[in-house]
DNA sequence: CTGAAGAAGATGCTTGCCGT
DNA sequence: ACGGCAAGCATCTTCTTCAG
């Protein structure tokens, strides 16, 4: 295998005509570039000097192989400036993967923060379930996932990036809009409920909450998408749990949020390959996401 | 033409560093 | 501790230049 330290003396050599001034070029001694040469010439099968008259004359394959090292160099120093501009700018591209939840609301916050601190970056965004989002990660489709459920894969690590507790939706003209206790199971018995796919981990989560209090609801719609539930639920089509912060972005509709009992915890991961350290930009966006789930879950609380 | 001096490249040996 | 590797020092070889 040839090394970088080969390549160089070979170019030096090639610039100055002379081991010597090459040698004086590299800081080293011009016995050492003799050898790094020699070491070359062995190691590609190639005689890239001829040594006539006591000069060092370039053969045509040593003057056909300096064009190449010539691009190579040209190449290293685009890294060069590559890398000096990712220390400033960090330009390059992000792609996320989320499920829908946190696609909706949180992510497009957190990008937002993200694009502060680095507006060159485009970043691109795909919404799929938990074990999609999970398997996207793994294989380095996406740099980063933002998952409610964690599928074992020796090819991700994770952390909690948040956790809420799950709100009932309804109709602002549903009866139970009005009250001024929390909702229970009891009170949605005989309710059209929107649910989220049966493959959805929250789905499961809240099924199983109504089915230790004695399931009585009527499982009329549902959709892998929260908003759709939420514009559902808007046109009094049924009433659901919702995620509090997808639930809060649709204030605007004709939705009343009420607390719910028992609690149902819904919990965001930050996904990410392992093995590897995680990109500057990857890193910064998981801070960003942080930042804005902390934000959310205070202004919850202080409400 | 020839031999001395100097320049440039090649080689043998040693040393120091680093990874295993 | 040991082996591999890079680098430096000392020395040799080859060639060119130039004065006599």
């Amino acid at each position: 295998m040839l090394n970088f330290r080969q390549i160089e003396t070979f170019r030096a050599v090639m610039l100055t005509r002379s081991m010597t001034q090459a040698a004086k070029d590299l800081n080293t001694t011009q016995p050492n570039v003799s050898r790094v040469i020699a070491q070359l010439e062995s190691r590609i099968g190639l005689r890239l000097f001829e040594r006539i008259a006591g000069k060092l004359i370039p053969t045509r394959e040593g003057e056909v192989f300096f064009r190449d090292v010539e691009l190579t160099f040209a190449g290293l120093r685009s890294l060069e400036r590559s890398a000096a501009t990712l220390r400033t700018r960090g330009t390059g591209h992000l792609r996320i993967s989320a499920v829908p939840s946190p696609a909706l609301v949180t992510v497009p916050e957190a990008i937002r923060l993200f694009a502060e601190k680095f507006p060159d970056v485009t970043v691109s965004l795909h919404v799929a379930d938990s074990i999609t989002v999970c398997q996207w990660t793994a294989a380095g489709y996406s740099d980063i996932g933002v998952a409610s459920d964690i599928f074992s894969n020796p090819g991700i690590g994770h952390h909690v990036a948040s956790k809420s507790l799950g709100v009932c939706i309804v109709s602002t003209k549903h009866p139970l809009a009005t009250k001024r206790r929390p909702l229970t199971p009891k009170d949605l018995a005989g309710e059209r409920f929107l649910s989220l796919s049966p493959n959805d981990a929250m789905r499961k989560v809240i099924d199983a909450v109504f089915a230790a209090a004695g399931d009585q609801r009527r499982l009329s719609y549902e959709s892998h998408f929260a908003a759709a539930i939420c514009h559902m639920v808007d046109l009094n089509l049924g009433v659901s749990i919702a995620n509090p912060d997808v639930a809060d972005s649709f204030r605007s509709l004709n939705i009343a949020i009420k607390p719910f009992a028992p609690d149902i915890v819904f919990s965001t991961y930050l996904v990410y390959p392992s093995g590897n350290p995680l990109s500057l930009l990857a890193k910064t966006f998981c801070e960003c996401y942080q930042t804005v789930a902390t934000r959310r879950r205070l202004l919850r609380d202080s409400a």
